[in-house]
DNA sequence: ATAATAATGATTATCATTTACAATATCAAC
DNA sequence: GTTGATATTGTAAATGATAATCATTATTAT
């Protein structure tokens, strides 16, 4: 992910939009909500608006470079689209959110869906709880 | 589902919320937003005010009667809680939502949980797509 | 019926997200 | 590199869903 897929998307190449995607991409945690991404960039003395990211992030989301979730709660969640689909198990208490995918129950949608006369175009599954403390 | 519900849930029975159940109880639908409960209840000339069909949504959802959903967009939808758990397709074109319950794919939710260490509270599976028209 | 208390509705507040708009930056063409 | 057309930005104001305030009214145990 870098400026190359800033352009294929049709979008100029500018500070915010390089910024918010080296964001993204870093390693450590991969779950943003927009005003989380407007304050880290703000600790980075990278001065932007907030209104910038939520466009930014809403172009992104457009281009298929970034998913959007509506989990539980009041704001929405980002994280950069690393191409392999997946599912979340968030921590209700300590708000960690952490990924997986099960072929199996993939397949069962795919079966549901079609069972039902259904054309799925994308879905969701969020498990909630709490990991158990070490 | 009735009065009976209601007081036992530790609230008085008033007419907001006796109408409220009864429309949600009404067959022919079983997801509603808000603003469109309030609405429905206009046209059937019972007068309320919106922040009383709010509050007494989450007086209902806290009371377990009721089940909120955070599909995809911007308001939130509500269900009778009927006991039996499900997940839900949703048209993305018409907004017609239709419910659905695989066990196979509860218990690999179940599995995948334990799998992780993490206490499974709730969990919620939405597909997105398209009926295809007949 | 009464009194204690909870519930209501109108209104205002809140909070996430969008929009408007004038100023600025990007980039393709020179 | 400069120019100019156009996209992007930041500030600030607008929006829309939901929650909180508060004086008035309804419920219910006695």
């Amino acid at each position: 992910m870098d400026k190359a897929d800033i352009k294929e998307a049709g979008l100029k190449v500018t500070k915010p939009r390089v910024e918010i995607l080296k964001l993204l991409e870093s390693s450590d945690k991969q779950h943003f909500g927009a005003e989380e991404i407007y304050h880290e960039l703000l600790a980075k003395d990278i001065k932007v608006g907030i209104a910038t990211v939520y466009r930014v992030l809403t172009q992104f989301v457009a281009a298929g470079l970034v998913i959007k979730h509506n989990f539980e709660g009041d704001q929405c969640v980002f994280e950069l689209d690393r191409g392999e689909h997946h599912d979340h198990m968030v921590d209700m208490k300590t708000g960690k959110i952490i990924e997986f995918h099960d072929e199996i129950i993939e397949e069962r949608q795919r079966q549901i869906a079609k069972e039902h006369g259904f054309t799925l175009l994308e879905h969701s599954l969020t498990l909630y709880g709490e990991f158990e403390k070490k």
